[in-house]
DNA sequence: ATCATAGTTAGCCACATGGCTAAGTATGAT
DNA sequence: ATCATACTTAGCCATGTGGCTAACTATGAT
């Protein structure tokens, strides 16, 4: 139950799918309305909609409609806890190739006896 | 079609799981068995299986089997198509916040509400 | 040979996901 | 007032996902 308990979740599901990043990347050139965002995908109006919902829910896009046009926008700094939880990562394997370096040398520095 | 078309894909789906992340930390302080990391989940030995699996396959981490007990272990470079994609973002949506876009900045503050 | 341990496989279940069509709503243009 | 545009909502369908149990295999210990 809860899968998507964290931000983090939400980000990574929304990242995962191929026309989700695609529309990310069209988003970083600038704002458009969801029919202009459409016409590359291929896809169906309320396809590419359900598409936009679920980056607009992991708060990596925001929209506002004006007249009958939506547009849609990116938010940059929405990327932020995606860029921390890999760093921390990245940190507790160096830290652990650190313990492991350690206990390498401590064992060499044994047989030197 | 073809939902995981890409290693991204695959990657971030792999990374939209909180048991798979879990599961990724803690293998990150050292290889370990299958009935090891699964204890500290609360699931069953199968379901852990899977996840195991779905990291395995999107490259995250690598096992072997010695006798009947089978070793896992993170795979630390699997997750550089993640950083040189988010690094690609970043640069681009930072260049364009550069200009400074009222519109987008509009939409934000309306957003940030 | 027997038993315990550590996976593994098969299969069931409820719900989520990604695609669609069809029909409805709201707004700009004529 | 009418019509086209731009979504929006509802709902169908096939497949995927995450959980489970039960039963099976393989290996180490006695």
């Amino acid at each position: 139950m809860a899968k998507y308990d964290s931000d983090l979740s939400l980000l990574f599901h929304a990242l995962s799918d191929p026309t989700r990043r695609a529309l990310l990347t069209r988003l970083a050139a600038g704002p458009a309305p969801v029919t202009e965002l459409a016409a590359p995908t291929g896809l169906r109006l309320p396809t590419v909609m359900r598409h936009l919902s679920v980056l607009e829910e992991a708060g990596l896009i925001a929209t506002s409609k004006d007249g009958r046009v939506r547009s849609c926008a990116i938010v940059p700094e929405a990327l932020a806890p995606v860029r921390t939880w890999l760093d921390e990562q990245r940190n507790i394997w160096e830290s652990r190739l650190d313990r492991l370096d350690s206990y390498v040398m401590k064992i060499m520095e044994e047989r030197a006896k």
